[in-house]
DNA sequence: CTTTTAAAAATTGTTAACAATTTGTTGGCA
DNA sequence: TGCCAACAAATTGTTAACAATTTTTAAAAG
């Protein structure tokens, strides 16, 4: 394919990515591609196109075939498993941060933190989720490493879609307090530090996830049982 | 798309992945749509996507709007990203197998470097690639964390390419004897002993990478500039 | 009223024809 | 010979029509 047909393929992705990292596609939801045609205004090669790739790379859509596309519910141990490894990239993460310290970093992250602030001042919980996204990547933007920046970003994507479906409350524990404390232990140097507040974050977050129980849509089986 | 054309696209990245790792394709080789349809006897939307995917997932093929497909030719700095991001992965698979030692999977380890071993024996240097890279899959099996496993099967692919491109001398550098040593490490629990076998693996394998220079093929600005 | 069956509609899956672009070749001409 | 234009071939890119499957609707039968 051309360019141009790479581009609008990327751009749906991106539309179809956003609404289920934000919430506005619960997880199970279908994704009928005559609807998409018509809300993203686009050419149904496109979307399917799309649809593949939300499938096979970031793993937040799921194609059942003769069936269609739904936004993925991953199990409970996809989940566990998508925690572990992101914990031990944004470990490593935060250690080559500290070392790639230029004032224009410094002043990246401030203003990463402002903008989380700005989301939380106007109660917008959708560019809360996106910002507090943004944090992450933007400390692996730092770290200097794009296969790092990758990974993360992709494991991110699929943390907002375990915490959409495993998550007890709604309220974003991606906190921008705990943003503030690591960014003053990353700016003052403390590795060890950082690096324990960063354990400390993650387990923050998976502490309130059901991750003993069933996925929360309904079980038949639990259910009729 | 359906099942069916799924697995056909699947078993067309495969062939031309692993073609690609076993340094049968050298990077910058062109990969002409109708050639593949012929040797590979396949339909040509199939070949279109399955090339589409190893450009966007694995980056072992890079496209070029209207020229067609190329096996990739990954940049210096993308050579240190893999390999800084590889060894972090390695690092932690070696901690969780430790940890998982059943006696399934001190066979498995076991099976693994007899299989290198006849590899060897037969001087088969593309089935010595193949299962050199099987052995760091083997242990992320062990280590039991499937999206561990998926991340870093990527970068065992992108590495192989890597080598094929910036290694002084073609022979096999993931060799029988760190691995031995370092089975002998996980399975007598020594976790320390383990992970620092591990970064001398990767650090051996890396020595031979002549990452200060440009990749191998014609610089035409430096030839004739 | 419930169940069964058949037809219609909606949706997904597949393909090959057509279009556009690049590459290669030939022949004229100074 | 060297250069250029026009044509031809090869290759990639795009699309819409067609096929297959599932879901919905409606009618008929018990």
């Amino acid at each position: 394919m051309g360019t141009r047909a790479q581009q609008e393929i990327q751009r749906i992705v991106d539309r179809l990515a956003a609404a289920i990292v934000e919430h506005r596609l619960p997880p199970g939801t279908r994704l009928v591609e005559s609807k998409l045609v018509e809300v993203l205004n686009a050419n149904r090669n496109h979307v399917r196109a799309a649809l593949q790739k939300l499938a096979s790379e970031q793993k937040v859509v799921s194609i059942v075939p003769n069936r269609g596309a739904f936004v993925a519910q991953p199990t409970v141990e996809e989940a566990r498993d998508v925690f572990e490894a992101r914990i031990l990239l944004e470990r490593a993460i935060v250690g080559l941060a500290i070392r790639n310290l230029s004032a224009r970093n410094r002043n990246r992250l401030q203003k990463q933190l402002e903008q989380e602030t700005e989301a939380i001042r106007r109660h917008d919980r959708q560019e809360m989720i996106r910002e507090s996204g943004n944090f992450h990547r933007v400390l692996a933007e730092i770290a200097g490493n794009q296969v790092l920046t990758d990974l993360l970003t992709g494991l991110i994507t699929r943390t907002s879609l375990i915490i959409a479906l495993y998550q007890e409350t709604p309220e974003v524990k991606c906190s921008i307090e705990e943003h503030q404390a690591l960014v003053d232990a990353i700016l003052g140097g403390d590795a060890a530090l950082a690096t324990q507040l960063m354990d400390e974050h993650m387990a923050t977050i998976q502490r309130y996830l059901l991750l003993d129980e069933r996925p929360k849509t309904v079980d038949l089986q639990a259910a009729l049982g």
